[in-house]
DNA sequence: CTGAAAGCGCTAACAG
DNA sequence: CTGTTAGCGCTTTCAG
């Protein structure tokens, strides 16, 4: 591999010029006479530069990192594909731990990315909030952005708009005349598992429907969460149980709608049933799943942005992705029975 | 950030000292107690080694780059699991490039990850073989590990046995009854689809079942993939179609399974199908998919070892994980109508 | 047993 | 307009 100091003795000047040619240094005064001499030196070499010695130099890598729960939940497939594509376009690269697959992930990430410099910042998705260590790196300057999480202490952070979408899930089951809607919530201490209560709170509020305490239960959001979420609802909600369900995440919905089935109940005849966040898979479940497909990419596109914004200095937001969300109707939702 | 300077001028010793101690250098020969005072000074000041100069200096980054197609097809998740985890284990850096959200995306990585020296090695997983740029990089001494494919020209790769899962998924077929047993295969030049194609025609031949040209088609492994296969099928197989399929990829069994029940055949009753490669999500399509379950996790953790040798110098194998595949029944097989 | 010195490949301030 | 110089933080001979 050519570096430097070659293109330079074959383009007959000094490395300090070659490097001001090639890097494009904008008070560069060079003949150019000589920047050709340079750049063609630098093709027929096929040059290019070190990162490692280019990084040491400016403590810039061009790298972020992105630390993510786990690969296998449907939901992050779309916001890492937002991540890699603002990436790969704004020519950085990614970093990624896989934090369920790495033990102390958040520790190995604070040592082995932010402290050994390896990245330049971070992005966060979905990490449940009250890691300290998070708040740590950003109090300690680290550039940081946190995906689908606000949290007091982080600032800078991209959200969708889970109260809306929430909402028109929820419209969508008052639309066909359900009156008892039950929610199958998320068992977590962050805001956006909070917003996709409020959104179904004031839903319901806005139809007018008084809400019963034994329509609710909250889960991890996995299938088995869902599962058991819904067996608590139908435990508890005596002679009058829900003719219909949001569940505010994709894959407990798969889990609610399994238990459904198992207990002997029809979907969409007996019940309905309505998922946040949509997934190609979600059309081929029993039956297809009625979701509200929430702009997901845009949030991790967004999130590069903000993140290379809060490496160049300017100040992180708190930022919501405006897009709408869309109810995409499936076959899992229908009005009541009689 | 403290450096190897203050942790020198800390304990009153050398850089040079310092180093040697805290890389644990085997030819050392420092006195206990200054070892002490090092290591002390180090801990005080939470000195980690920053990555960039040390990888400038010894031409090794500790990080292996990793290129996957897509993380939406169901199949990478496990696979890139295992990577994580093996490569956490060994205490490697993972870069990711997504190809389908990178434009030329090997390009792209023979450029920023290699010829830049971000990496040591490089892992590609489900590669379309005939990319040339891959046989490059490993004609160029890049240590390169390919995942689910062989290739001649390319030394190093990881394979399961494709082979012996098709097998065990048509003898399914075979032992529930099914004669008229149709392929569904991927239509690619893989050694990965064609072991596929060998395994289903070892089985049936090994059932004494002559085999009906009318019963395969090939289409790429997407859900549309699987759909247009199957169509093309029922078109071309006249009075007497397959009672049972196996598809070659869970995401065109998905299709597949869609375009059956579009066309109003009911799955099993009238139709079995069989899937290669499971996922969670296979036990939520209509009706829950039966499938051989791959070793697919452990072809990622065995890709990382072999890439971490071929990086020390080990020349890389070609190899084949030999766990047993595992057949998942669920409720798309049965016996035939009858 | 430890220190001095050189240099990995690059950039950036300063001179000229 | 271009070259000289001095490092970034680390490792690694070579001396002593």
């Amino acid at each position: 591999m050519a570096n430097l100091k070659d293109v330079a003795r074959r383009a007959g000047v000094d490395p300090s010029t070659a490097s001001r040619v090639l890097r494009n240094d904008p008070n560069q005064q060079v003949r150019p006479e000589t920047r050709e001499r340079i750049l063609d030196a630098a093709r027929e070499l096929r040059y290019r530069p070190n990162a490692l010695a280019r990084g040491l130099r400016t403590r810039r890598t061009d790298t972020i990192g992105l630390v993510i729960p786990s690969l296998d939940n449907l939901g992050f497939a779309d916001v890492t594909h937002g991540i890699q594509a603002a990436a790969a376009a704004a020519r950085r690269m990614v970093m990624v731990i896989e934090a369920s697959a790495v033990p102390d992930a958040m520790q190995d990430v604070s040592e082995r990315l932010v402290a050994d410099g390896r990245v330049d910042g971070l992005i966060v998705a979905f990490a449940s909030v009250d890691d300290g260590l998070v708040a740590q790196l950003a109090e300690r300057g680290m550039p940081l952005v946190l995906v689908n999480r606000r949290t007091s202490g982080v600032h800078g952070s991209v959200v969708v708009d889970d109260e809306r979408g929430s909402r028109m899930a929820v419209e969508h089951l008052v639309g066909l005349g359900h009156r008892r809607v039950g929610f199958l919530g998320i068992d977590a201490d962050t805001d956006t598992a909070r917003r996709r209560l409020t959104g179904y709170g004031r839903a319901m509020t806005g139809a007018g429907i008084p809400i019963e305490p034994g329509w609710l239960a909250a889960a991890p959001p996995t299938e088995d969460g869902g599962r058991r979420a819904m067996r608590s609802v139908l435990a508890s909600a005596g002679a009058h149980p829900p003719t219909a369900y949001f569940v505010a995440s994709l894959m407990s919905a798969i889990g609610a709608l399994a238990e459904l089935r198992a207990t002997g109940r029809r979907v969409p005849e007996d019940v309905s049933i309505v998922a946040f966040n949509d997934h190609p898979f979600a059309a081929h479940t029993a039956p297809a799943l009625t979701t509200v497909r929430m702009p997901n990419s845009r949030m991790g596109e967004e999130a590069v942005r903000m993140l290379l914004d809060a490496v160049a200095g300017v100040p992180a937001r708190d930022q919501m992705i405006e897009d709408a969300p869309e109810l995409v109707v499936r076959a899992s939702t229908a009005p009541p029975a009689g």
